[in-house]
DNA sequence: CGGCTTTGACCTGCGC
DNA sequence: GCGCAGGTCAAAGCCG
């Protein structure tokens, strides 16, 4: 864990000094957040979390940096400005000293990535690796120790969102694990994109240790393929996990802290209910809405292109018409410029029933 | 029947 | 080399 950025959060306690009160009294967009993860330098992951979510905003089609200040004739960005400085406000309003009553869902605390080399020819790879299975019918179990890679050069986003955000990913995972961690007192759920046995993308889940009501979400790896039109199947996500059946926690369960064990070396499989039993009772009442906020933050309409945000911002997935106009079935209008300005007046229609 | 979660076992990275 | 902790596998069972 010494040479990614994660550090920065899941490193050990750092004391919060008055030196930290100084700084955000001086600067209003320079805070330092501190919770049971570690010191986080605000003013850097806001504007990382600003390239992340809004990299067409901060570069040009040739990406270069945008001057927004003497760019007023481009009708998008002279329309969107104030919509992503607001959105900005809110993705990091949690972080500031006192946070408003509105605070927004989604927060990217931390997103680490490999130098350029590194990038590149991880994605080559990733890529290769995908050329070479893709036409057969290889079983990928085979492939993966192949496909391993030290954790620490892994390219990871942290996202720190409320309960009611925890759905606001419209890929489709599949649990595959969850753990127990130390120093935290509620397990950590493992996923990984359910779309494609190729997609090496992993999701992990974990609630914060002080606030039981913020969520870690911690994204490893990229998409090899288009974002889904809809999710895999409802199948296992919409049964009722709350019926009395052995191994199905109560109700009572929810947001109950881990319990080690010693029955097994990893204190696993604590009587509480995990994190995607949570998201899924969550789901049911938000999905819709979330799915619409979170495609209106990612989704840019740019030149019959869409474009993902990534990591980097020169490592864009570009998607043709085709899969624009997939996007277009799932919203069931066509999408206009004007409907990046995701405000809340103007959401993306609630098509996810 | 396919896809899901659960969960014990196993694998792997890393610090000492 | 050893042990710990995190990450993944895979069998079992559930659900639509």
């Amino acid at each position: 864990m010494a040479e990614w950025g994660l550090q920065a959060i899941i490193g050990p306690n750092d004391q919060y000094d008055e030196s930290h009160h100084h700084q955000q009294q001086q600067h209003p967009h320079h805070y330092q957040h501190d919770d049971c993860f570690g010191s986080i330098d605000i003013k850097k992951e806001y504007d990382q979390a600003l390239l992340f979510y809004f990299p067409d905003h901060l570069y040009d089609d040739h990406h270069r940096p945008v001057d927004h200040e003497h760019e007023h004739d481009h009708a998008t960005t002279s329309t969107m400005e104030p919509v992503v400085t607001d959105e900005l406000d809110q993705l990091y309003k949690p972080f500031y000293p006192d946070p408003p009553a509105n605070a927004s869902d989604i927060h990217i605390i931390h997103q680490n990535y490999l130098d350029p080399d590194k990038e590149i020819q991880q994605f080559q790879d990733q890529e290769q690796e995908i050329k070479k299975f893709s036409g057969s019918s290889s079983n990928t179990s085979q492939l993966a120790p192949k496909l391993k890679k030290r954790k620490n050069q892994q390219k990871r986003v942290v996202v720190q969102v409320t309960a009611a955000g925890l759905s606001s990913d419209p890929w489709a995972w599949r649990k595959y694990g969850q753990k127990p961690i130390k120093g935290s007192i509620y397990p950590r759920s493992y996923y990984r994109c359910s779309s494609s046995k190729a997609c090496l993308a992993r999701r992990q889940v974990e609630q914060s240790c002080t606030d039981s009501s913020i969520y870690i979400l911690t994204y490893t790896a990229d998409h090899n393929h288009p974002q889904p039109t809809r999710r895999n199947s409802l199948a296992g996500i919409n049964r009722s996990r709350f019926k009395a059946t052995p191994k199905s926690p109560t109700n009572h369960d929810v947001g109950k802290p881990v319990t080690k064990s010693k029955a097994s070396p990893f204190h696993s499989s604590p009587p509480t209910i995990s994190a995607s039993s949570i998201e899924d009772e969550i789901l049911q009442q938000s999905n819709i809405k979330e799915e619409t906020l979170f495609y209106n933050k990612c989704v840019n309409i740019d030149q019959g292109h869409t474009m993902i945000p990534r990591v980097n911002d020169e490592d864009y997935m570009v998607f043709n018409d085709d899969f624009f106009e997939g996007l277009e079935d799932l919203a069931g209008y066509k999408m206009e410029s004007s409907s990046y300005n995701y405000s809340s007046t103007n959401q993306f229609p609630h098509v996810f029933c």
